[in-house]
DNA sequence: TGACCCCGTTGACATTTGTCAATGGAATTT
DNA sequence: AAATTCCATTGACAAATGTCAACGGGGTCA
């Protein structure tokens, strides 16, 4: 139940056996069936959420009721709103199950129990913090001012190992284009 | 030289006063003019800069020529790419003075003096990051499925007070349109 | 001061992408 | 197994945005 939560540790920083139990033991397990909801607009997003097994994806809605997909997340990623973690004000974002996953859970108390307990857990959320942040930046250089198909490639190499897990429409509301236009642009490539 | 910095700590976490002229002690001030670079696209970025006066962008630049700006930074925010400061690999950004600007940086090896010296330097380090994920959020938010009126609208509200700092193909540049669609609209949006 | 260049604007037109509607297949539910 | 729902595909058309070219004002530099 935690071995990938254990490799994300010890891939970041280095841990005692120690350390580790204690992480285990402030984390919360949870499973969750495909399409809950882990968190919905709304409700104020009171944990982080580590994925073990499964995958999740995030999305805002706009005026219109269209979804636009924020974040995947898939074995080993960390999902959450964290806008609406630190400031506990509600969140505009929901989070689902793309599959039967399961979650190792932690809220505000025993997120700042490992902060304040154990140097690494600050040290190994910063680690992930700043790669998440990258990751981001990444995203919005393949986001602005590219075709819609250059995007998608762009998808496709990052996501290759998980492309399948993913329905089409998803990627296409990720990538900020229509199911429809994703469908030509797939029709073209083959070409 | 260092006002917008210790505003910057204080608003973030508790510093003693030793500590904070420790900070001082750290930090390399610089004056660049406008146009200069800070980072040059293949170069390694080896410091973060804090902008203490003045204005910078960072921008990418595609195969066809065209520059896709990444960030702005006003007086008080971080700009780097952490990508590359974090690898040690070349970076494909650009950061360049907007206006004549007072920097202050922080090469790798002061920066981990900081992180292993003051606790409350990783801590601040952890809050600033957090934020910068946020805003990157928000910022997809703002650039997927939203028509070029939309974004621009979203990008006023944000930048309201810096907004005649910052050139308008520079904008659309950041809002991944071209500068005729973002003059096209700002004329509709008087009427 | 004058020459130059950068940049914002505008027009005409091309291209890309979105919208709406219909279809058929696959998966899910009963 | 049948019924239902969901989803990818396709077509015809509309709308949004990009491209190219020209113009002119304002700032900059010699």
């Amino acid at each position: 139940m935690f071995e990938q939560l254990i490799k994300s540790i010890q891939d970041k920083v280095p841990a005692t056996e120690e350390e580790l139990q204690l992480c285990k033991h402030y984390f919360t397990p949870k499973k969750i069936r495909k399409k809950q909801f882990l968190l919905q607009e709304g409700d104020v997003c009171n944990r982080l959420a580590f994925v073990e097994k499964g995958s999740l994806y995030s999305y805002s809605t706009d005026a219109k009721g269209t979804q636009r997909v924020i974040q995947f997340a898939f074995e080993g990623w960390w999902i959450s709103d964290l806008y609406s973690f630190f400031t506990k004000e509600p969140s505009n974002l929901n989070i689902e199950a793309l599959e039967d996953s399961e979650l190792l859970l932690l809220d505000h108390e025993q997120h700042d129990y490992l902060l304040k307990n154990i140097p690494q857990y600050e040290t190994y959320t910063r680690l992930i913090l700043q790669n998440a942040y990258v990751a981001l930046q990444r995203r919005i250089e393949g986001t602005i001012g590219l075709t819609a198909e250059e995007k998608y490639s762009r998808f496709l190499n990052q996501y290759s190992t998980c492309l399948n897990r993913v329905p089409q429409h998803l990627i296409a509301s990720y990538l900020g284009i229509t199911p429809e236009t994703l469908s030509r642009i797939r029709k073209q490539m083959t070409r």
